[in-house]
DNA sequence: TCCTTTATGTAACGATCGATACATAAATAT
DNA sequence: ATATTTATGTATCGATCGTTACATAAAGGA
């Protein structure tokens, strides 16, 4: 069943990419509706119609990033059969990832909007509440590493998810330093480094 | 000798502090001229005379940040006998300073402009010779650990300064996320965790 | 065929952006 | 006293911001 009215002119999940990537690479408040049309190839009034606003526009594509970009950091969490290993392979995985120079260095979600008193009250929100959910899913996989004995009872997993969470975050910003990959895995191999120390003294 | 014309009525370093804390809380593209001129208590031409322009005054602010607000996390650096407990006084610093919850959370030279594409390309860049020259003050403090034998001689100084200074830069985006001080020393007893191992690989 | 519905293209909206022209005020230098 | 120098206050500059009217084009429904 097709459609009623005029049919769209162009792509719209192509068109949503474009703005995506363009939000990755400059932030929310540093893109403007100018660059999003002329990235996009369509008129302003056809940005409108389809998606409503700037700001429906960026969440949209926080959410087109999660489901694309994203996916193959977060599977190394639940693929890997220690959650030592799922952390390493987490940790090694966003290395690659915000090293690529085929793309925007670092994350959309930890750098697209970080300053709260600006006029993107939502926006900051919806990106504080993805980084949360980041951080339940690291949470979830240590959890489960305390319960299947592999990490000590008295483990606290909720301060080691803070901590890899925190050096993620921070990787971001060393790749919008222009950190190579390699630089990103000297910070993953000490990161690990710190597993020992966590699992004992529980 | 004082100044030759008209004397200001306001004071510099005041109106300089106002607009570092409006910096600090709202980054360069966030922060408006009006703005600033509202905090700073003075007129756009004034602010303008005395400070040159809004990226000027942004240079100097960033300055600014660094002589007052920064001393005590890197002075932390040198009054500690060992590395690892200069590292751990200096990220232990940094959880409090980030935390404060009468000034903005985070760090100015970490959050203030992190998207280079934009109108700002000196400001991005300027921040990110102070990241660096961070870097080399951890760099430096490992070095010297390696030559009073505290540290082996293989040890990797460079990696672990790139480490410690991504933990740091992570934890400005969790005090942004609203962190409390336990929480970030969380994240410090991670990051620490990692020092027997990051010795011990060498 | 005519009506409704949706999309496109042109053009422009009011608001705000960073930055200034201009006349006036207040200090020193001669 | 006069000239010079610097700061202030008002008012506004052109450019860009995100957003939208409006007329037209292209589809399905009756």
């Amino acid at each position: 069943m097709p459609e009623r009215g005029r049919p769209r002119t162009f792509d719209r999940t192509a068109a949503l990419r474009q703005a995506m990537e363009l939000f990755w690479a400059k932030g929310y408040e540093g893109t403007s509706m100018a660059e999003l049309t002329a990235a996009m190839g369509i008129s302003s009034p056809s940005l409108y119609a389809a998606f409503g606003s700037k700001e429906a526009l960026f969440l949209e594509a926080t959410d087109y990033y999660t489901r694309t970009e994203g996916t193959e950091i977060w599977a190394a969490l639940d693929e890997a059969p220690t959650a030592c290993q799922a952390i390493e392979n987490f940790l090694r995985q966003t290395a690659r990832a915000y090293s690529q120079s085929d793309r925007p260095q670092g994350c959309l979600i930890a750098l697209g909007a970080l300053h709260q008193d600006s006029s993107s009250g939502a926006i900051c929100d919806d990106l504080r509440r993805r980084r949360a959910e980041n951080h339940t899913l690291l949470l979830r996989r240590l959890e489960r590493g305390v319960a299947e004995g592999e990490l000590p009872p008295g483990f606290d997993s909720d301060a080691a998810a803070t901590f890899y969470a925190t050096v993620q975050h921070g990787m971001s910003i060393q790749a919008r330093d222009g950190a190579s990959c390699d630089a990103l895995m000297a910070t993953v191999a000490g990161a690990m480094a710190a597993w020992q120390g966590l699992a004992g003294t529980a």
